[in-house]
DNA sequence: ACGGATAACTGGTCCAACCAGTTGACGGGT
DNA sequence: ACCCGTCAACTGGTTGGACCAGTTATCCGT
């Protein structure tokens, strides 16, 4: 290792394209609220100018905007900001996080663990209701390997996602698998979800295995209510006394 | 009306721009399945002389499909097409609802009233639990237009949407919210969802106005029962007989 | 004061060149 | 025969400038 050196770390410096970072800094903006609902962005020669680079560059971030719901671009017409709270979808969230700044990330994280409860629940019914044979043994299998790495949370809290997916895959509902993905991206972003009550769910082996069997024996009901239980540990004993300070 | 041709009518020609176009037919190739996850994408250039436009079209569309999560471009490398079901967020499903081809729409159709009914519960209890008088008031006045609107069922249909963002808004959840939007989104692109049996959902004036009240009450269980039972109405008699055909 | 032409915007598209990474094939060394 | 560095031929990334195509606001004539 002869580039190894001594007490100096380097932050993997930007390797970021232009276009990636327009579209990062009018994404905070626009969530940020630094331009009004309504309101036009500057013309994209302006904005090219601004940030120094060509005007292809603000076109593709602009696009993204737009896929995102974050604003409209119209031929002739200005490109103006949408309101996202009415216009973006559930995809804003896995960028949300990285802002910060509008949105304070205690509640957003409450949020996605609602979130997640309510759909993890119902997939759980729905997974027990109609999954097919195959499909039941894939999340029996995914739990086992769960329990097998129990010393290693790291480990569990991976195997643990892949249980999860196992089980909205099971339900059949595309609804359901495409919003997982949504949260699990956002949740990454978020940091792995930090939170001490988090370790309990993660290590409550034996609710896991209960629930791959209610699932196995097609028990909706019991499924439900077992990934109800388990998904709402995290949220349930939120109290009015404020949010935690991240 | 002096432009009023007889007996022949035009559909509106294609105002999409290149690049939307673009996006579209390979969006529909990818979730078609037309690649193979990790299959490469022909080089821009190459897609480019196929489509007969200019590369920055295809560059455009190409950074529209890696944000949906349907590919992964890097430089120096080729444009990879992904697993979507893993790595799509739900902002997919607005744009599934075009395709047709790979997703049977009566499959989507449910699985988007499935989520619906889901999120849609949970969002009234947790609005009943801790939604501020003023966001209480605007779901009962929300409540007052649609019932105002009861013959048309048209307004009636707008009117009802602008009832559950109340009440989706009023649960103080982000991710909700969002999510919200992308169902709707997706809902009228499939098209106002013309089942029959949303219909009598549509009607229940009644259990419109019971669950304004249960929310105003601050009944969490109540609100979420008298949600569920709205929202399932339309899902619930599915039969094992298999898909209606679309 | 009204209404239509128009000029000055806006975004949309193209071309052509070059920069910057990745990949694989080719050839010299061991 | 095998391994490894070199390099050419890809890939996407970025730039500049020109022009097309809509929208909007101004201004002038009636």
């Amino acid at each position: 290792m002869a580039g190894t050196l001594p007490g100096m770390t380097f932050e993997p410096l930007s390797r970021e394209s232009v276009s990636d970072q327009v579209f990062g800094r009018l994404r905070d903006a626009v969530v940020a609220g630094r331009y009004a609902a309504g309101d036009p962005l500057p013309s994209e020669r302006e904005l090219a100018a601004a940030f120094g680079v060509n005007r292809h560059a603000i076109r593709e971030a602009l696009r993204r905007l737009q896929q995102l719901g974050l604003v409209k671009v119209s031929q002739g017409g200005a490109t103006r900001v949408q309101d996202w709270r009415a216009t973006a979808g559930l995809d804003l969230a896995m960028t949300l996080a990285a802002v910060g700044d509008v949105l304070p990330l205690a509640t957003l994280n409450r949020d996605v663990l609602e979130m997640r409860a309510c759909i993890g629940a119902d997939a759980a019914r729905l997974c027990a209701e109609r999954a097919d044979p195959a499909a039941r043994a894939a999340i029996a299998a995914a739990v086992e390997e769960y329990a097998a790495a129990v010393p290693d949370l790291d480990l569990m809290a991976a195997a643990d996602l892949a249980v999860w997916r196992r089980i909205v895959e099971g339900s059949g509902n595309i609804a359901y698998l495409l919003a997982y993905n949504s949260l699990t991206a956002g949740a990454v972003a978020v940091g792995h979800m930090p939170q001490p009550r988090r370790t309990a769910e993660l290590l409550d082996v034996a609710a896991h295995r209960r629930l791959a069997e209610l699932i196995g024996a097609g028990d909706a009901a019991g499924a439900e209510g077992a990934a109800r239980a388990l998904l709402t540990a995290a949220v349930a004993t939120r109290s009015q006394m404020g949010n935690p300070r991240p």
